[in-house]
DNA sequence: TCAGATAATAGTAATAAATACCATTATTGT
DNA sequence: ACAATAATGGTATTTATTACTATTATCTGA
């Protein structure tokens, strides 16, 4: 990824803008908006760059597509199984075991993924 | 599932037999040795079913097909994101903030994954 | 500043994982 | 034993993602 194209740009911009941890068909259709001819493969592709750069997340859904998060600062998410739905989880501790498990395993930790599943307020309600 | 099936326990035999978080297509090929025209659509079927009724845990792997785990414990997982390799970490305290969270979001926690992604040992050598 | 090198793209084809479908078989309660 | 129906096998289909390739865009340095 050593250089700029309009196209990664647009796909950065609309991930940034959003605080819904869309889909890559999502970011694909809006981004479609702007540059009407873009490619579903430059969506993937520079999705993946991105966040092997660590300018967005990649989250990964049990039984679903994968999502991606624009917040790059450090949080986990609350994800609904009953909706889909994704919430940001901020302003929690970080799990700061990682040193502990680096030294007894040896394990090179690079990124850590806090998930917790169940039903939002929501869903609730329209459960009985 | 409320009837037993004998393709369904032979799948959940094969998976609490190993310790290696194999994939679908594992776990096909394995319990195809025992029951030869099993379809594959029965194994996903059951994979789904037995970790909804909690006997087994489904992961979700970056870039990958779900794997299973047959250990039904808390515990959670290293991942090497070189060699694909999944790691069980045990002993570790388990992570308390459920009930905080719980208490301030409202949301209803079902289940809890943590995910530590980087490098094994092995892959560690190999690298540079 | 423009010309060569090559990263990135569009468009399409191909792969892989998972599910849908449905006629047949197996399990269970009575 | 039998009726009701859960579960299966086999196949077709869907959905997400990647591969491929000719063309276009970006960068570098003479």
């Amino acid at each position: 990824m050593s250089r700029k194209s309009i196209q990664r740009d647009a796909i950065l911009r609309v991930i940034k803008n959003t605080d819904s941890h869309p889909g890559a068909d999502w970011v694909y259709a809006e981004v479609r908006k702007e540059i009407p001819n873009i490619s579903l493969g430059t969506v993937y592709r520079n999705l993946r760059l991105l966040a092997q750069a660590g300018e967005i997340k990649e989250l990964d859904i049990p039984g679903g597509a994968n999502r991606f998060d624009g917040i790059n600062t450090n949080h986990h998410h609350l994800v609904c199984e009953k909706c889909g739905r994704i919430f940001d989880l901020d302003k929690f501790a970080d799990i700061s075991i990682e040193a502990e498990i680096q030294k007894k395993t040896g394990f090179q930790i690079r990124r850590q993924y806090l998930k917790f599943v169940g039903l939002c307020t929501e869903c609730q309600k329209h459960e009985e």
